[in-house]
RNA sequence: GUGAUCGUAGCUCAACGGUAGAGUCCCAGCUUGUGGUGCUGGUUGUUGCGGGUUCGAAUCCCGUCGAUCACCCCA
C-alpha cells in the first residue's frame, strides 16, 4: 500500500501551490495596502492557551498530544489566543492601535467535508487597543477588499452584520437570566436551519418564544442606532452596499462582545467565507488581568475561499492571468549545437545574472523536444544557440517570429523586446 | 463521535454475475536545427484493501480504509 496523505491534509501540487500563493499574495496585499502588518505566532502551542480561551470542549477539536517533555499541546486551532498572548506581552512597545494580520496552517480534529480540512490556511485581521466602532468599520471594509481583489462583486458576497449588544438588550427585556447568554445565543445561531418547532421549544425553555424572537429579529434593520457609525464610515468609503444587517448573524463561541460579522457567498451555498467580530475581554481574560485592551478581528480561510474562485468565472480568469505572469518562464536557452553546449551556458547565466527567469536542457536533446519543454514552462522567449554562434537567434514562442542577433548584443535585444510586449501587454 | 451515498488506468468514465474497455494524458516515431494541429505505435490496473456467497465476483453480502454529503462543531 502506498502512502497516502493523513486524513483532512493537501498535498499541494505546483498548480495548487500557485493557487495558493495568489491568495496569500492578495491576502498580504489588501491588508498591507489598508495599513496592517504582518506577524507570525508558533503553530504549536500549550493546550492550556486553547483550554482558557474556550473550555475543556475545545480539546475534542484539537490535534493534541504531550510531548516528550510531559507538556501538553495542540497544534493551533486558531491564531487569536496566540495573538492575544503576543498583543499582551509587547503591548507597551507599539503604539495603539495595533493593525496586525497574519497568514498560516491551523489544524482542526473534525471529520472533513466540503469546506473544511482538518489542515487549511488562514489570514486573520485583527485591530487592538481601539474600542472605537471606526476600528470595526475599517475591519469590515478590509475584509471587503480583500475579497474584492480576487474579482469577486457585490453580487457574489456579502457581509451580514449584527452585534451581540441587540441580543443583550432583548435578553434584558425578555427576562432571560445572564447566566443562560451564551445557551440562548448558541439557540439563535442554530435558528436558520433547525426546525422552527426545536427551536421555538428551546426558547420556550429559556422564557421566551420563537414569535418574540422573530419579531425582534423583523423591529431591527439598518436604521437601528446601534450601527450608525459603523455605517456611516462604510458609506463614505461607498462599501455599505456589500453589508446586510441581520441580526440572526451571533457566531459560535462566546467571547465576541459587540459587533459581529459574516461574509458569505451569494451564489453557490457554501459555507461563510470569513467572519469575525469584537472581543474586548479576551486579552485580559489570557494576560489574566494583567492587560486589558479591547480588540476586534476576523478570519478568512483557504479552503472555502478557493472553491468560491473557483466557483466565480471571473474570479478563475484573474487566477490564470496571475499564473501565466508568475509562473512563465522569459527565456529559454536552445542548445542546437552540442559542441556550443559551453557557450549556451554562458548565456544562460548572462541572462539569469540579467534577471529574467531563464532556463535550459539539462541532456542533450533535439530541438523539437527543447522546444517543446519551452513551450511547456510558459516561455516567452527563445534563444537558439548553435553553429552560427557568436550569432544567435531570438524567437518569440508566441509570434514564431524570429531574428538573428550577435551574442554581445542579445541582452539589450531582449530587454527591447520584453519592453514592447509590456506595452502590448497594456493596449490589450 | 452519529447517519447516508460512493471507491474501475495518472485523469474523466464504461462494463452491472461469465476471466476489464474507451477518451484523455504521458512516452516513442513520422520530423537527427524549430514547439500549438495531424498520423502511427506503445506503457499502465492483483477493479481501494481483507474476507464471504457462487462453477464463476468489478458486479451480491460482511468488515475495513478512503472520499463525498448531512448532523455535531464552526474559533
Amino acid at each position: 500500500m502506498p502512502f497516502q496523505t493523513i486524513k483532512g491534509f493537501r498535498d499541494f501540487f505546483p498548480e495548487d501551490c500557485a493557487l495558493r500563493n495568489y491568495i496569500f499574495e492578495r491576502w498580504r496585499t489588501s491588508a498591507a495596502g489598508h495599513g496592517f502588518v504582518e506577524y507570525e505566532g508558533p503553530a504549536l502551542e500549550s493546550t492550556d492557551l486553547f483550554r482558557k480561551k474556550s473550555g475543556d470542549e475545545i480539546v475534542h477539536q484539537l490535534f493534541c498530544f504531550t510531548t516528550k517533555g510531559d507538556e501538553e499541546v495542540s497544534l493551533r486551532p486558531e491564531v487569536t489566543p496566540s495573538l492575544a498572548r503576543m498583543a499582551a506581552a509587547r503591548q507597551r512597545h507599539y503604539s495603539k492601535p495595533l493593525k496586525w494580520f497574519q497568514i498560516g496552517p491551523c489544524y482542526r480534529y473534525e471529520r472533513q467535508q466540503r469546506g473544511r480540512l482538518r489542515e487549511f490556511h488562514q489570514y486573520n485581521v485583527d485591530i487592538i487597543g481601539e474600542a472605537s466602532p471606526a476600528a470595526d468599520a475599517e475591519l469590515i471594509a478590509t475584509a471587503i477588499a480583500s475579497l474584492r481583489t480576487f474579482g469577486l462583486t457585490k453580487d457574489d458576497f456579502a457581509i451580514r452584520l449584527s452585534d451581540r449588544q441587540l441580543w443583550t438588550q432583548f435578553q434584558s427585556q425578555a427576562g432571560i437570566a445572564v447566566e443562560r447568554a451564551g445557551e440562548f445565543l448558541q439557540v439563535i445561531d442554530k435558528m436558520e436551519r433547525a426546525a422552527p418547532e426545536a427551536t421555538d421549544e428551546k426558547l420556550k425553555a429559556l422564557g421566551t418564544s420563537l414569535d418574540a424572537v422573530q419579531a425582534f429579529i423583523a423591529s431591527v434593520n439598518e436604521n437601528h442606532p446601534v450601527f450608525a457609525a459603523i455605517r456611516n464610515s462604510l458609506a463614505a468609503r461607498g462599501l455599505w452596499e456589500f453589508v446586510k444587517v441581520d441580526p440572526g448573524i451571533v457566531r459560535g463561541l462566546a467571547y465576541y462582545t459587540g459587533v459581529v460579522f459574516e461574509a458569505f457567498d451569494l451564489k453557490h451555498g457554501l459555507r461563510a467565507i470569513a467572519g469575525g467580530g469584537r472581543y474586548d475581554n479576551l486579552v485580559s481574560l489570557l494576560s489574566d488581568g494583567d492587560t486589558d485592551m479591547p480588540a476586534c478581528g476576523f478570519a478568512m480561510g483557504d479552503v472555502v475561499l478557493g472553491e468560491l474562485i473557483k466557483e466565480t468565472p471571473v474570479a478563475q480568469k484573474a487566477v490564470d492571468e496571475w499564473m501565466k505572469r508568475n509562473g512563465a518562464l522569459d527565456v529559454f536557452v536552445v542548445v542546437a549545437d552540442e559542441a556550443r553546449r559551453h557557450e549556451a551556458l554562458g548565456i544562460l547565466q548572462q541572462l539569469r545574472d540579467a534577471g529574467w527567469r531563464a532556463d535550459y536542457p539539462l541532456t542533450p536533446q533535439k530541438m523539437g523536444k527543447q522546444f517543446q519543454h519551452a513551450e511547456g514552462a510558459k516561455a516567452r522567449f527563445a534563444v537558439i544557440v548553435g553553429t552560427e554562434f557568436p550569432t544567435l537567434v531570438i524567437k518569440n514562442l508566441a509570434t514564431r517570429d524570429q531574428m538573428e542577433v550577435p551574442a554581445d548584443g542579445l541582452r539589450a535585444r531582449l530587454a527591447e523586446l520584453f519592453a514592447a510586449s509590456e506595452y502590448k501587454n497594456l493596449i490589450a
